[in-house]
DNA sequence: CGTTATTTTTTGTCATACCAAAAGGCAGAA
DNA sequence: TTCTGCCTTTTGGTATGACAAAAAATAACG
């Protein structure tokens, strides 16, 4: 056995910059929509290659902690739930394409959402009970518009997810909305079906006004399996 | 709201480069396992710089789709739902420093696995009460073994994830034991708290046992909170 | 004072070079 | 032969310099 390396040190000098700049970003050295530093002066400021600056730099761009536009100065980006859950996107989207991606997804959302309206139904106070209320008949009043009745469908569903006042839980749900809203979108939107969700939104909106977590859940769960059908009956290939 | 960036049409070299990469693996040109070519190799091949090989290859490390240990060949890493929730593990490891984020994080995960113990009650077939009673004396077994109760007590608790069959929960443990581990075994473990965790478990089996999904939510809940009132007395600081 | 033309920065990319570590080959020992 | 330690080659990490094109800054203009 050769003589144990106990730890692995080959530390790169990126990663030296790389927790600079994240520390910095903490500690508000660097503020949130600041841009960074151009590359160049960075390069003199800490003694290293415009290689290793780049490295660094794209490296924060993809753990989040920077917006980097292809030709702009990047910009930072204070460390929030929001843009965790932007940068695990692309990571996401590939997942969406492995075999029954989207269903495994899918039913993680059903699964988090019936444990939502549950919670609703037995925590929601008179302010997420009025939300409710405001996002249903919002969505009911747009029956007949495709787009407006895809956003109401959106901010009914989103006020399950400021319930338990959690800001991890809105930032999960802008994911959600937004990872699958490509399969979403191209689905075709009849009044008909619109009219189908909307009646399955009050029905859930009643079971949390009636403080029964069972038949919230249960709502819940006929609402999105009824959904996931719709997506099926689109798409052959899950 | 900025939903799409429509047009951001300055390509970068890099970014074709790694799509390229990415097609490869998911068509299985590149297999699972196997390195990456040598950077200078790709540099011929693609007739491209080697700030542009690298740059690409930082990002597909970023993307969990290769694996990159500092002076090694990346290994090409298959897009699965561990490769997806290890590649956010540094995202989640800085949501974890910001005020409160330990305790959003760990309210999420009880959230999910009261869900689970719930679905579990309803669902568990006679595998997964065995596998569940086979963890729950291996944890009973451990009080007295510190390490070994650690990972016996996250034995139990997989078991709930592989229940309702979807990959991505397993994942999704990983990640919470991993994430949460660094708080988590620095506590003092003595044996009285092992006990009680211990009898905890068991009423979490005992009510899925029963099939009460109310009971085993209720089981799982008072565990966890328990759990968070031993990580709350060790850091004053959360 | 606002708009436009011009100059200066800055980023994206390329080429080249060097060093140290890893990989691979090779000869000698067991 | 097989194993072991040494040596050479390959390869990743870093530095430097250069250049085109785009952005930012500045000057010129109406």
């Amino acid at each position: 056995m050769p003589p144990a390396k106990i730890i692995d040190n080959p530390i790169r000098a990126a990663d030296n910059l790389i927790l600079v700049f994240e520390r910095q970003i903490m500690d508000g050295t660097l503020q949130d929509g600041e841009p960074l530093p151009t590359e160049r002066e960075i390069v003199q400021t800490y003694g290293v290659s415009r290689t290793v600056v780049r490295e660094a730099v794209l490296a924060l761009s993809n753990k989040g902690l920077v917006e980097a536009r292809p030709r702009f100065r990047p910009v930072v980006r204070k460390p929030g739930y929001d843009a965790a859950i932007d940068a695990v996107g692309s990571v996401v989207a590939r997942l969406l394409t492995v075999p029954g991606g989207v269903r495994n997804l899918f039913d993680i959302r059903i699964m988090m959402e019936a444990a939502l309206a549950r919670g609703a139904a037995l925590h929601a106070n008179r302010d997420h009970i009025a939300a409710l209320k405001t996002a249903l008949e919002a969505n009911e009043a747009a029956i007949d518009d495709s787009q407006l009745f895809f956003e109401t469908d959106i901010a009914f569903h989103s006020v399950l997810y400021d319930v338990p006042n959690n800001p991890v839980l809105p930032a999960i749900h802008k994911g959600y909305t937004g990872w699958l809203s490509n399969h979403w979108m191209q689905m075709p939107r009849q009044p008909d079906r619109n009219r189908k969700n909307a009646r399955a939104h009050r029905a859930i909106f009643e079971a949390i006004l009636l403080r029964d977590p069972d038949a919230a859940e249960a709502a819940l769960r006929t609402h999105l399996d009824a959904a996931w059908s719709q997506v099926r009956e689109t798409f052959n290939d899950l």
